[in-house]
DNA sequence: GCATACTATACAACTAGACACATCATACAC
DNA sequence: GTGTATGATGTGTCTAGTTGTATAGTATGC
């Protein structure tokens, strides 16, 4: 079954065919490619030679894959300056990528001791707590997990489910300004779920941010948690107190 | 090539992440949990892989499904270290009941991953396995599982079948003692079979042992479970240094 | 002999979709 | 008010397909 070998390895060839298919746009951004099976087909060869290439274009952050559902296609890395005011959509856009955002889930919980003493509310009161997922140019870039005061907001919950922002859904319930009065940033590597979510492996480097924000009066409005798939982006810090 | 990838099974990651939100109070006792999709969206997976952490969950006594109403949380997980050693037949002796202690089965079975890494052996070796039920002036009050490591010590199940008690039949096989490296406590309700051996009603409350014993060379001699009547009897730990 | 490249097979883990069945809230009839 | 029909919601189960991982084996070149 083996034919006469040149130096290239075959696998290799099968990543410079696919590359070329993907640079291309024959496969395009977020696409998924044919199965392993089919792939293996086409190039007729043992579907571990085309799982070797799929292995090299995904250590190239060209692909990824996903057990079950599909192999890919991931966008480029891009940059995300982070200053004073943290604006992520804005900073996307003036970067020239289009973000985008999805809610993975909005829930009303009770406030835990922690939750307690950030929010400033009492042990066990309503807690509005969303998971959402950011992407830029359709590839996830950062996993957000925040709370909000829902006892001080009646209805937050249901803005923050239906509004298209965060800002938007504040401003329903009477918060119009709020501004960030605290961040911390950590290095953390990812868990299974948040591999997952930001099409990582498990293990990756992740950027983690924690935060609080206050409105005008001094009242906290969130406290907010935001891991960042720090393969795909660069934090840039803007230090000038000028 | 291809080295570092994925350990720990996704399902694993999710069941984590709710048991960590059941023991920060974020899902109190009594309260029912996001749906199953709502769940699979935030941890941005399919149900069945949410069904999978849900039903570990639930096996570890945390949550309990009903069909068409949703999944509740039971209580609370609590680890108590216990370092001392739990006497089980001594403490009924010193409250003035008579112990008694009848086997319902011995088996030899091939070992499954957990009793592998628990008992430190491979997985596929001979394992017996005991049911026992201990009565208290013939009230039955425990229902016990253990798991020893037939493969180590061969013709234990033979003695297990034979002897009067666990320390005999270890005796018979070399192993002249063995103390316990851990307890974990927890709370479950009884299922029909277990309901049926205690006399109870299925649905009542049991403490559930889980232990690991091994012999005084640190090889694991036996794994235990066991279910308590807890409205029959109360177990006192001795926490002092003996 | 030994490492590399590839094949072959099997099973585990996860996805996807569909449907059955249980529960619950609501509306409607009486 | 009470009982009932109904639709929406949610869990239980089944089938099929895809990627991940492990093991074993073969051909080739050095």
């Amino acid at each position: 079954m083996t034919l006469p070998q040149n130096r290239t390895p075959i696998w290799r060839s099968i990543a410079d065919a696919l590359r070329h298919d993907i640079s291309d746009g024959h496969y395009s951004e977020g696409s998924k490619l044919p199965t392993e099976a089919a792939l293996s087909e086409r190039f007729g060869v043992n579907r571990h030679t085309v799982r070797h290439a799929l292995a090299h274009l995904s250590e190239e952050g060209l692909v990824h894959s996903r057990r079950g559902a599909g192999v890919f296609v991931l966008s480029k890395p891009l940059d995300y300056p982070l200053s004073q005011r943290v604006r992520f959509h804005q900073n996307l856009r003036d970067a020239g990528r289009m973000p985008e955002k999805t809610i993975l889930s909005v829930e009303v919980r009770a406030a835990s001791d922690a939750d307690a003493r950030r929010l400033k509310i009492e042990v066990g009161a309503e807690v509005a707590v969303t998971h959402s997922l950011s992407y830029a140019d359709g590839t996830p870039v950062a996993l957000a997990e925040a709370r909000f005061p829902e006892c001080h907001f009646p209805g937050l919950a249901d803005a923050l489910g239906q509004a298209s922002s965060i800002t938007d859904a504040l401003s329903v319930v009477g918060v119009d300004d709020y501004t960030r009065v605290s961040t911390r940033l950590t290095a953390r590597t990812a868990n299974a779920t948040q591999a997952l979510h930001l099409r990582l492996r498990e293990g990756a480097p992740l950027l983690h941010s924690e935060s609080l924000s206050r409105d005008p009066n001094g009242h906290p409005v969130e406290h907010g948690q935001t891991w960042f798939a720090s393969e795909r982006i660069t934090l840039t810090l803007d230090h000038g107190a000028d």
